[in-house]
RNA sequence: GGUGGGGUUCCCGAGUGGUCAAAGGGAUCAGACUGUAAAUCUGACGGCUCAGCCUUCGGAGGUUCAAAUCCUCCCCCCACCA
């Protein structure tokens, strides 16, 4: 019998940093395309893309690693294309960490298509209707081949409200994939790293039993899935700072799809080390732009005149180069400069603020730092 | 000068006796967006003392219980002919 390998083992985390008054902490988290520092936000690059900008512009903005997704990318371009192309890095010309999504989300955003079963998730495409089988080794066997630096194990995501049963469900569906896609994982010797998803929706007692299940497999990281998805935001706190302690301090913790500039501090007090959400690039498409006061839309007529940039304090390319005025101008016109030109001022907001945060948790200050982060917004 | 077509709420444009403050676009204004089917979606869009009332469909008269819609005259625009 051949000695397994341990899949705790295929990724390093280093905690470099620790919050005394708080379960904040710093840590560095090393793949196989790097170093990223935690708290990290991660910017959503569903199709091998985060729309609108340039990996050179990503760059710019400070990210550190991307996301990407297995549903999508499994669609459209396809396997073929990524295996000829050698991995989802090369192919779009990133060369620094990629974590990947399973698609399990996507079988939640586009329930009416996916069937769930022992066996893993039929669905249908959302592009042309073809009908496809993810089972959670082939989502592990995909993300290998998109060469993700952190694959992310399927998972079955829930709404709210939903009720115990059907929580309860999800969430033995989610630890026997789990499972599976360990067992996969050691078979194959995928050098990439997999990260399990907690699930168990808004009851606290199967946060607790998810946790507990998925700590046996032994994973080289945690994510706790299954938030932001139509509960009040305290709720959302209440139930991250109820399951973020039960995940192992020695592992990066992960809190999948969240959120806002203030979800970020919050949670990051609560010790949740990594972060993804679409709000950033996506309301930079829609107009709304984040500055330390707050969001502003920037089609709003008040900003016709104005010759400041979006926000004063902000170092981004946008800022420093370009008006309110001017960027309102671009989109109410709709010119695609102003998609580009929003987003790489929103994506640097989100990871300037993280900076700061790994900053403030370094030297001790993190408590004044988000009191003073609370402070401005109200200015 | 003749013949034909037309002037509708910010713009384009439906509507040809009541169900019309008037379809549909656009523009404008505001809002939403949390592991991206999202450069998307929603709402407002004549005025007011707002479950009602007032003003509006080139202008002025008229017919009718009732007119953006029918009649008369006038003004303006477009096309073709001379």
């Amino acid at each position: 019998m051949t000695e397994q390998k341990r899949i705790s083992n295929a990724l390093k985390f280093e905690v470099t940093g620790q919050c005394p008054e708080s379960r904040a902490r710093a840590g560095v988290v090393t793949t196989a395309h790097g170093e990223i520092e935690t708290p990290i936000f991660m910017p959503v690059g569903t199709l091998a893309s985060v729309k609108s900008v340039s990996v050179e512009e990503l760059k710019s903005c400070g990210a550190q690693i991307i996301l990407g997704n297995t549903y999508h990318l499994y669609l459209r371009p396809g396997m073929e294309v990524i295996e000829h192309m050698k991995g989802q890095h090369r192919f779009m010309n990133w060369d620094r960490p990629i974590l990947t999504d399973s698609g399990g989300f996507q079988f939640f955003s586009l329930a009416k298509l996916a069937k769930f079963s022992d066996e893993g998730v039929s669905f249908q495409s959302h592009i042309d209707g073809s009908r496809h089988l993810f089972t959670p080794e082939k989502a592990v066997e995909i993300q290998s081949i998109l060469g993700s630096d952190i694959m992310m194990s399927l998972d079955w995501c829930i709404g709210h409200p939903a009720d115990k049963r059907e929580t309860l469900e999800a969430l033995k569906k989610t630890t026997l994939w789990a499972k599976r896609g360990v067992t996969y994982w050691q078979e194959h010797g995928a050098p990439n790293a997999l990260f399990g998803i907690v699930q168990g929706g808004m009851y606290k007692e199967l946060r607790a039993l998810s946790a507990e299940q998925l700590i046996d497999l032994d994973f080289p990281g945690y994510a706790v899935g299954g938030l932001s998805v139509g509960e009040p935001t305290e709720l959302m706190y209440e139930m991250a700072d109820h399951t973020v302690p039960l995940l192992p301090a020695g592992k990066p913790r992960y809190v999948m799809g969240v959120g806002t500039p203030q979800n970020l501090v919050e949670l990051v007090g609560m010790g949740v080390d990594m972060f993804d959400c679409v709000m950033p690039s996506r309301n930079a498409r829609n107009g709304q732009l984040f500055t330390e006061k707050g969001t502003i839309n920037i089609s709003n007529a008040r900003f016709r005149l104005d010759d400041a940039p979006i926000d004063e304090t902000c170092q981004c390319d946008t800022c420093r180069n370009y008006s309110r005025a001017y960027l309102r101008h671009l989109y109410k016109t709709r010119e695609l400069l102003a998609y580009r030109l929003n987003t790489i001022h929103n994506l640097h907001f989100y990871l300037n603020l993280m900076k700061e945060v790994r900053q403030a948790i370094r030297t001790g200050t993190y408590l004044t730092f988000k009191r003073q982060f609370y402070s401005k917004l109200q200015e």
